[in-house]
DNA sequence: CCCTTCATAACACTTTTTAGGTATTTCATC
DNA sequence: GATGAAATACCTAAAAAGTGTTATGAAGGG
């Protein structure tokens, strides 16, 4: 278990939420705030060398996506870990983090008391998020066959896919999309292709899980 | 945070199983087995007073179900945690558990160890549970417009329902239950009269949620 | 400039699903 | 014993979905 103060650094862009961060966590018992970074470049210099226990890291930062440092860092760090800190629930974006070694995310308007529990819990092993976020992840790191509909599907693939999983009709989607009835028929025989299935319920059952 | 030993009451009737758990708990370190009951009724009788931090509840009782008893337990000890324990992972009586009031459920077949894990992370807030179950359970508490199958389908229905949420043809689930065709596309359309949708994906979506 | 991927679209054809109407049997309950 | 809910099953028909094939223009990498 952790023997002292949990050390915490920040990645953040915005001064006032970071200087909050940073008060918040030197104010309060048991937590330290050893170091913080404005930028991504900063971060992955300064992170190597300063191993803290957790970093919480901004998804939005001016240089670089928080996403693809916490990529990197995951791989010099391995002991540190990761917080995402965003603004509004993007699944997607939180999914990504996760995928990258993120170990849970924190929204800006978190209150501080849950903010700090958010951090212990990274710290004894938990992962702090919504139970939104929590059942794409067990969907994905849990599910025998679901498949990264990201790394096969081209964006507009994704886009009919997420229509079909609405119920919605080729006709309906067409109209969604802009498109013709028969370019989302198209669209959906080479979503089923890749993810080799025959029917909309088996792609989405594939995709996201079930 | 708990301050002690963690106080374990096990109800189950299957003496083996019983006395296995009792022993487990006794001879683990920050654990003691306060009390052991062979049925609800006297459970009943005695939680009350007693107050353990956490009850091992046996589903499949002689005498009442285990899950009625939570129900009527948590309304009494509101602090003390339910955890099911049952053979087999049987979705519905598991999500019952949980509507009741039990925070988690526990295999008996689980290993030791694994079962000493799951009380503990009761005892800390947290819910000992497989991700099939999770997802149900965040599904039915944050989806908006998830429906409650179990108060609209009849049996049969639910078994059809099961089925097309594989993504099976009609002709593969009459196979599958033992029932001609058009019986399955009679159930799948009062299905669909029920939930009032007109299509598998969005019968789906209705009941589990997306 | 060629090659590949992607988005778009069309045509023909088959299979599956959805919709509506009926009917029989069983089983529990009143 | 009537009543009603549930499961079973058949018929017809239309709508929707899935399959095979082909084609064109745009964008990007080599």
């Amino acid at each position: 278990m952790q023997n002292d103060m949990i050390t915490v650094a920040i990645v953040e862009d915005i001064r006032e939420i970071r200087e909050g961060l940073k008060l918040l966590i030197d104010n309060s018992d048991g937590f330290t705030c050893s170091e913080v970074y404005v930028n991504a470049e900063d971060a992955l210099k300064g992170l190597v060398l300063s191993r803290p226990d957790v970093v919480l890291m901004d998804i939005n930062l001016p240089d670089m996506n928080g996403i693809e440092a916490v990529r990197i860092l995951k791989e010099k760090c391995g002991d540190t870990q990761f917080i995402m800190s965003t603004v509004y629930e993007d699944d997607t974006n939180i999914f990504e983090s996760l995928k990258a070694g993120a170990s849970g995310y924190l929204l800006k308007k978190t209150a501080p008391a849950n903010i700090l529990q958010g951090i212990t819990e990274v710290v004894n092993g938990g992962s702090p998020m919504s139970t939104q976020i929590a059942r794409k992840v067990i969907a994905s790191f849990q599910k025998k066959d679901s498949i990264d509909e990201n790394e096969i599907l081209t964006p507009k693939e994704k886009e009919v896919l997420k229509s079909l999983a609405k119920g919605l009709r080729y006709k309906e989607i067409a109209g969604e999309l802009n498109v013709s009835m028969e370019t989302v028929r198209t669209h959906a025989r080479n979503i089923y292709e890749k993810l080799q299935v025959q029917s909309r319920t088996e792609a989405l059952n594939k995709v996201y899980g079930r």
